[in-house]
DNA sequence: TCGCGCATCGGTCTTGGGACCGATACGGCG
DNA sequence: CGCCGTATCGGTCCCAAGACCGATGCGCGA
């Protein structure tokens, strides 16, 4: 048998939630949360196996409600159950420990399949969510922005973050030392670096290599 | 109509296929693919708008089959279906452009809702793929090995990419500025590296920040 | 016991990096 | 039109960086 807590902060939805629950063979309901204090403190009593999580909830939210009862109690497999098919939701969820993520509008059926498929200790997301998922897997996010930098200050920058000296990369650009001298000068007062050793930091961190 | 081909080295797997499909409302079979090649050459021919794609295959994988079908139709989706859950098959397929992963025990019902899921444009994987995806999505591989370095070089190696200087390090290793450039230097002798930067680069690149 | 690797430290020397000064030319923009 | 930002270039100055030389002490295994 598999005990569930539910918690979202509309009774209307705990209770269509509960009657789905009970009435599924396998599954029982052993409590309700309205807020994301109220779930933590329920798991920390009745140590369900499941809980099934709104994330916009008062008092704490069900991403931070998760972290924490993930954090307590790693035996509890948490599901974020949510109307809205935002990747902070998602990520944020995940990150926080959540087994698996669905949307509102799931048919009964698969959300009862999905928690048992969480139940069992593996992952589940919506679709949509989980192509957006591979996507970032496959595809990484390559912000090379946020960098206020010329076009020509970004060549230097990665030929600098590449290893090569201020002579190699003159070559490497057909202009003087003196120029190479004047954008690396340039790309350290902007970027706030004592010496080139950071900008090649920066690079990293701004993925730029 | 969702038009499938089906991509499988065993006769017997396909027809078992081609049966499930074809008796499905919405979904036609419009060809079958015994390897990687043949896949290619058919969807190329036929334009399917799912193909039902194993892994091994003889002449062509079917990773390598995916690529080139997702790369030559990309309205054409991958769905994966294999009989081993192994994580280079699935990271390899969706690197590959693969739109789905599943296992070849998974029930028909599950599969045909799948396919489903996946013609619509979503994705989809198996749940075991999918904990383990999010796993890496939480915590990436962070891999600090493979310098072939003492721990104290170590130690300096990643205050080197931290951007301190060697005075700095010096402080903060409570040594003497001497110490510290001997083990840089036996840090640019033992990586190869002709000055900090490419010890910077060094270290970024095996993960040690 | 001797040798070896590691960590520690000091000195000298050369060079590239970087600060700071100047300049010219080009293009967009009010 | 003049102003400003960008890209280009030159020169001077200083210092951290790195090469290369030496040395000592410690622990560990042959």
């Amino acid at each position: 048998m598999i005990r569930v807590l539910v918690a979202d902060d509309q009774a209307l939805i705990r209770a269509s939630f509960r009657r789905l629950i009970d009435s599924a063979p396998g599954f029982q309901t052993v409590g309700e949360a309205a807020t994301g204090a109220q779930a933590v403190t329920a798991s920390a009593r009745d140590h369900p196996d499941l809980v099934l999580m709104d994330v916009r909830m008062p008092e704490m939210d069900g991403i931070e409600a998760t972290r924490r009862i993930c954090a307590d109690h790693p035996g509890t497999r948490v599901l974020m159950v949510t109307t809205f098919d935002l990747d902070e939701y998602v990520y944020g969820a995940l990150r926080a420990g959540a087994a698996g993520f669905l949307l509102k509008d799931t048919p009964p059926a698969e959300l009862i399949r999905s928690m048992n498929v969480i139940a069992s200790g593996e992952s589940l997301l919506a679709p949509t969510a989980t192509r957006r998922l591979i996507q970032r897997f496959v595809h990484p996010p390559s912000r090379a922005g946020g960098l206020d930098i010329t076009e020509r200050e970004r060549e230097v920058l990665v030929l600098v973050a590449r290893g090569m000296s201020n002579a190699e990369i003159a070559q490497s650009l057909y202009v003087s030392l003196s120029t190479v001298k004047t954008h690396v000068s340039s790309l350290l007062t902007k970027l706030g670096a004592r010496t080139r050793v950071h900008l090649v930091i920066a690079a990293y961190e701004a993925h730029l290599v």
